[in-house]
DNA sequence: CGTCTCGTACGATAGCCCTCGTACTACGAC
DNA sequence: GTCGTAGTACGAGGGCTATCGTACGAGACG
């Protein structure tokens, strides 16, 4: 098992291979404020971080899981790099499967927090 | 007893006004797949049905369930014609807020489909 | 009026999901 | 080897949600 992919590290991750990335999974993984912030935040800047990069307002369990919702759904790519996990956006594979839907959704999301800045 | 909205002996249906539609109340009532199958059938005829114009696999009173979550995140309006009630997309209003969205959404859903129905 | 259809309300059930705490593993540094 | 840090696993709790069945109300139509 573990077939080819652990060229780095040594914990095995599994990600959906992009035909198997479900539009439902993304929306539900993006509907959920923490997540949604996570992913905002890798999207802004454009890089990878690790998870304790993230100032959540959950604990060390909770963030686990929002990032394996995240993973699990498609839409992050994770991999370890000594005990840090980094995190990316899977930006490319997702603009192939759902054109400008991930922009669209960052510049609504933006908008929402513009909107709920001005009271 | 009913002491609010006594108007006019018909039933009244609260609607979020735009300002109060949340990003996150509207993927979440997306992330559902009987009410994206609403949606993009309401999208794609473009005007207004009654509930039962829909062929779900749902029993009536799971119907009614979800397209009140459907209204209550702002997707859809609702309004009485006798013992019908009609629903249609609030699409300016969802145009206005998230701009580009909707269209994105109903895209990766149609492209979901088509790439499910290849195999 | 009676009846039919459309949709609602209510209660119940089962499952999922967010959250946590605690105990644990993996890796790097000293 | 020992320690510290990053993250996981597991189990539990509380809340939400999707689903149903049955009983009910609102209009249309004979």
């Amino acid at each position: 098992m573990t077939p080819a992919t652990p060229a780095a590290g040594s914990r095995g991750l599994p990600h959906p291979e992009p035909g198997q990335i479900r539009l439902e999974a993304v929306l539900h993984a993006l509907a959920d404020p923490v997540r949604l912030s996570i992913v905002r935040e890798l999207a802004a800047d454009g890089d990878e971080f690790a998870c304790s990069h993230f100032d959540l307002p959950v604990t060390k369990s909770t963030t686990t899981h929002h990032f394996r919702v995240l993973r699990e759904a498609g839409v992050v790519r994770q991999a370890y790099r000594g005990t840090a996990k980094m995190n990316s956006l899977r930006r490319e594979e997702l603009d192939r499967l759902f054109p400008g839907l991930l922009d669209c959704l960052l510049r609504a999301a933006a908008g929402q927090a513009v909107r709920l800045g001005d009271g």
